[in-house]
DNA sequence: TCTGGGGTCCTAGGACCC
DNA sequence: TCTGGGGTCCTAGGACCC
């Protein structure tokens, strides 16, 4: 049976989710900030005007924001996550199959629905949903490929009398729409590949669509190739529902300011363990390598660099944070140099196994520390709970290297006492 | 002065084996 | 003089995504 997917993307999702608690800014400009307030990484429509764009570091834009009053939020995860999933439940009483694509975007899978309404009115029917129950508009784009409901959903964006959502199933409005986009504007090609298929006159979809698939594999991968063939309506990627489990987890920071203090370094790294370690378990998996790494700043010329990163494979695969602690401090040790300002540092946790799937070395006597789940679970629990912090004193007492936010928005649907009370 | 974080997949090349 | 071929595994790096 020919497929149907349909993309549903929240527009201007972290700015949107800023606005919704404050009416005042409803017609202003607001951008959402990255870490430590560095770049814009997110921008409501009336900021898009103005010219800001996205993942400018804001130093350079702090003349726009000051002239056009642009309210400037730090980013706020447990907001943003809060919302997306409100959305995402929505969406799935809509539709049998849901792939939860990032924070913001969900393919649905309508293939095989029956529908008493055409897919248009099914689309409009599920953007009305979600702006009803939640505040947050969205578009819509519906196809037979996810490569082509994803170009269906930036027409939608880009035209507003489609009323943000668009039926792309028709082959010849297929090919009317490629030849509009931009072969960069395709998803799945990124910048270096759009400066090698322009440069052999690939220049909108519609080209890239028209082009031998098997030269384009020789020439360039088999991962455009795939985008060819989705393009030309062969649908190559499925709806996955099932989250796949995780291959690696990264645990990653720039510093609020630069670290010189090689214990305040140890500190940052044992914070990031401890992170990772929990992401670990939430995922319910056991690690048996670990990476450190830390370096120094990239964009000042005048400082020294250094960038290092070692790994080892542990003795047995955990997931407890004791043990992780333990080989990344032997680890940061090595490669920590003297003299440098640090700019970042970061864990990344591979190789994973099973809980209980492993299979230790018959002769040595039960490798593990003692009541290592029953500790693990205790501190997960108290650090879930939101009545307090339970940390390993490696990690430090009081951090003078935490990330700056100094815009962070009340977390208006998580915190009780953050809750807005309408009067 | 100030420039995010967290992922995935694919490929090429080297080491090693028979 | 002639100097194999096929396979696996691992890693680093490049490309992409949001």
């Amino acid at each position: 049976m020919n497929s149907i997917f349909a993309l549903v993307d929240c527009n201007n999702f972290y700015a949107s989710c800023e606005k919704l608690f404050r009416p005042d800014l409803k017609q202003k400009p607001v951008v959402v900030l990255s870490n430590n307030d560095g770049c814009v990484i997110a921008r409501s429509k009336e900021a898009k005007i103005l010219g800001i764009k996205m993942g400018v570091p804001i130093f350079q834009v702090r003349d726009d924001i000051i002239k056009h009053n642009v309210m400037c939020f730090s980013s706020n995860y447990a907001l943003y996550a809060d919302m997306s999933n409100r959305v995402m439940t929505i969406l799935e009483e809509e539709a049998p199959r849901v792939e939860v694509y990032s924070i913001d975007e969900a393919f649905l899978d309508l293939t095989g629905v029956d529908h008493a309404l055409d897919v248009l009115d099914f689309g409009r029917q599920v953007k009305a949903r979600v702006d009803k129950h939640t505040g947050i508009t969205v578009g819509i784009g519906i196809a037979p490929t996810k490569t082509l409901a994803k170009l269906a959903n930036h027409a939608a964006k880009k035209y507003p009398a489609t009323g943000s959502v668009v039926d792309l199933m028709d082959r010849a409005r297929q090919r009317r729409l490629m030849a509009l986009v931009d072969v960069g504007d395709v998803w799945g090609v990124g910048r270096r590949l759009t400066d090698k298929l322009k440069a052999r006159g690939i220049k909108t979809a519609l080209n890239l669509a028209d082009a031998d698939p098997k030269c384009i594999r020789r020439e360039f991968s088999v991962v455009l190739e795939r985008t060819v063939r989705e393009l030309n309506g062969v649908s190559c990627m499925e709806l996955e529902a099932l989250a796949p489990t995780k291959k690696q987890i990264l645990c990653s920071r720039s510093f609020g300011q630069r670290i010189t203090d090689k214990f305040e370094l140890r500190q940052a790294v044992a914070k990031y363990v401890a992170r990772a370690g929990e992401k670990l378990r939430g995922e319910k998996r056991l690690a048996r390598v670990i990476q450190v790494f830390i370096r120094t700043g990239v964009f000042n010329p005048n400082d020294p660099q250094y960038s290092n990163a070692l790994s080892v494979e542990l003795p047995y695969p955990t997931d407890d944070t004791r043990d992780l602690l333990e080989a990344a401090d032997v680890l940061f040790s090595r490669i920590y140099r003297a003299g440098y300002r640090y700019a970042k540092a970061g864990v990344m946790l591979t190789d994973f196994f099973e809980q209980g799937a492993y299979q230790h070395d018959f002769f040595k006597n039960s490798p593990e520390r003692s009541h290592s789940k029953a500790l693990m679970e205790v501190l997960d629990r108290i650090n879930h709970s939101g009545r307090g912090t339970v940390f390993f004193a490696s990690q430090g007492i009081t951090p003078q290297w935490l990330m700056k936010r100094e815009h962070l928005s009340p977390a208006y649907t998580t915190r009780w006492s953050d809750l807005p009370i309408v009067y």
